[in-house]
DNA sequence: GCAAGGTC
């Protein structure tokens, strides 16, 4: 018998109905010689530091350096405190009876360097023999399947990968639980402050915003305004020019000829310009962009959003939710115009649904080379019946969202009137001439608005002269950047990478930025449960204690995104065959002057954390 | 009491 292990039931479920194997058993599936099992992601984690011998929080254990890593059973917090969760002990025990009785297990975790890791520490911990082999697909089509099958590759192909993984995993312990104790306990052992290479550069972004708009000064700056009519029609132009003194302003405004000053057409169009602009559609959502949107529309938390979505997914009327990536395969996209056909009496994609039955389909969001662990996040096309709100609001994004992908461009025209009228004026203004993917939901445009642009522009012509009906000078100010919300956060944590100086450390993390999508809401719900951080209506905003530790780190490599940038970079040597040990010992030395740093620096949280 | 990673 062989047994072929998944990363999550739905998988192991998929692979099973591949194969034709019907007998469903707990924990697993049965048929055709083969049986189908599968984790619940990690099982196993590295094991606390108490199981190392370190005791209470204490300097004389820093930094703690385990000799040889151990393994524990994934806990959950009860009323006793932590215990060993009986659904993992349990899937667990399964496990290892089927690898017990088969004499070989294909591994059908992702394929990805997590992957890997969930896969050999569950062999590992069981002391498992067994030969293994490695399927490899990044994708769930039947074809994909059978092909993944005829081509498995020799475990040992894996051996790098999974040495990448343990080092990662390896070096969030020693670094985490090693500053975290080291700031803790020089701030008096007060309160956990925790620390870690994903938590503490976030908690620093929202820190530094928070600084850079506190101590903002903003600039004032006048324009003059003026109205112009053609016909029945007004619309307004801005000086092209910005004044700093409101006198300058004053002296342009005096000049202008308008009706009141006895210039019945003192309003002369020296140009007009109108060009014609295609917007593509936006890209299917992964789940970063599908909580931005929520936040942005909802309000939703980036947790009630996954929340939510894991929940759409195991009632089967989503695909994957953790998907890091905004494009499907053409296999899938094969599926795509039967997906479609479901929302043709849709009360209100119907519409939507029917055009994109009737017209070509727009494949921009299909590219199987991007597509990585899991393709963008889609509607399975079973009927939902009734959901309540927030289920519905989510699911009518991804279905909105796939009607949007595969439409066609929206069509835009801009116009820029020039104006003489004592001094230069401009009106701008966009008209949607097609709407496009934008029909969908009809949503006015989110692209920014300045005051100075107008919905709709009267049809005039070069050289014409009209009255300028109104005039005023604006007094305005520049802005600085808005607090991060949930949204923009997400955006940052997956972009931050991109704006690293390095180019090497940049290239290392362009596929990923700060945390993984299955991670970040977490990260975010982290550091409000640590109170260094509060939700101000949509906004984050660091509270004096986040403020505090942020002072304390801002200088630190833990506080910088470059940290995973290094990383990665090593990571993807040791994927390619470079020393794991070599690495290593560079985090056990990182580890220790971290620690050291920390248990002098943290002295003057203690004053803080006892007045608030 | 602690990391970051995965999932129910």
């Amino acid at each position: 018998m062989k047994v072929v292990i998944a990363e999550k039931p739905s998988v192991g479920r998929e692979l099973a109905k591949v194969f034709g194997a019907t007998t469903r058993k707990d924990g697993y599936i049965e048929g055709k010689g083969y049986t189908f099992t599968w984790a619940f992601g990690h099982l196993l984690q590295l094991a606390p530091p108490q199981e190392y011998g370190f005791y209470g929080w204490r300097k004389e254990n820093l930094p703690m350096l385990p000799q040889k890593f151990k393994l524990s059973i994934r806990k959950i917090k009860t009323k006793d405190g932590l215990v060993e969760d009986p659904a993992v002990k349990k899937q667990l025990d399964t496990i290892k009876r089927l690898f017990d009785e088969c004499d070989e297990i294909i591994v059908a975790t992702d394929a990805g360097r997590e992957g890997e890791l969930i896969f050999r520490y569950i062999y590992y911990y069981l002391k498992c023999k067994k030969p293994f082999r490695r399927l490899w697909i990044s994708s769930q089509t039947d074809e994909a399947i059978k092909d993944g099958f005829r081509n498995l590759k020799p475990g040992t192909e894996y051996d790098t990968l999974f040495n990448s993984a343990h080092a990662r995993s390896q070096s969030d312990w020693l670094v985490g639980m090693n500053a975290t104790q080291a700031l803790s306990i020089s701030a008096g052992n007060k309160a956990v402050l925790s620390l870690g290479r994903v938590q503490t550069p976030t908690l620093a972004m929202i820190c530094a915003r928070y600084l850079e708009i506190k101590n903002f000064v903003p600039k004032i700056y006048y324009q003059v305004a003026i109205q112009l009519s053609k016909g029945e029609q007004f619309f307004k132009a801005i000086s092209t020019k910005n004044f700093d003194t409101k006198e300058e302003a004053e002296a342009v405004l005096a000049k202008v000829l308008d009706v009141e000053s006895g210039n019945p057409t003192g309003g002369h169009i020296k140009n007009v310009e109108g060009k014609a602009k295609k917007e593509p559609p936006p890209l299917l959502h992964d789940l970063s962009s599908l909580q931005q949107e929520a936040n942005k529309k909802k309000g939703y938390t980036a947790d009630q959003t996954l929340g939510i979505l894991q929940n759409l997914y195991e009632s089967k009327l989503v695909t994957y939710p953790r998907t890091g990536s905004r494009y499907i395969g053409d296999d899938i996209f094969a599926t795509v115009p039967d997906l479609i056909a479901k929302y043709k009496s849709h009360n209100f994609f119907g519409k939507s649904a029917e055009f994109l039955l009737e017209n070509k389909l727009n494949k921009r969001s299909v590219n199987a080379k991007k597509v990585t662990d899991h393709h963008a996040v889609l509607p399975t096309g079973i009927d939902p019946g009734y959901l309540p709100e927030d289920k519905q609001a989510i699911y009518d994004m991804v279905v909105g969202r796939m009607l949007e992908a595969f439409h066609q461009d929206c069509i835009k025209e801009t116009t820029k009137i020039s104006i003489e009228s004592g001094s230069d004026f401009v009106a701008n203004g966009t008209v949607i001439k097609t709407a496009g993917w934008r029909s969908v939901f009809n949503d006015p445009d989110d692209e920014k608005k300045d005051a100075s642009e107008n919905a709709t522009l009267p049809k005039v012509d070069k050289g014409e002269n009209l009255p300028v009906t109104k005039k005023a000078v604006v007094e305005k100010q520049t802005k600085p950047k808005p607090q991060y919300t949930e949204a923009t956060l997400l955006k940052a944590l997956e972009t931050c990478g991109k704006e690293i100086e390095d180019e090497e450390l940049r290239y290392a993390m362009k596929d990923s930025g700060l945390g993984t999508p299955a991670t970040r809401a977490s990260i975010i719900e982290t550091l409000i449960t640590r109170e260094y951080i509060t939700r101000e209506k949509k906004n984050l905003i660091p509270s004096s204690k986040g403020l505090a530790i942020y002072d304390v780190v801002k200088e630190k490599k833990i506080a910088q995104a470059e940290l995973t940038g290094q990383w990665e970079k090593r990571l993807e040597e040791i994927r390619g065959g470079a020393s794991v040990l070599d690495f290593k010992n560079e985090i056990i030395d990182y580890t220790r002057n971290i620690t050291q740093e920390l248990l002098v620096a943290g002295a003057g949280l203690e004053k803080m954390l006892v007045t608030g």
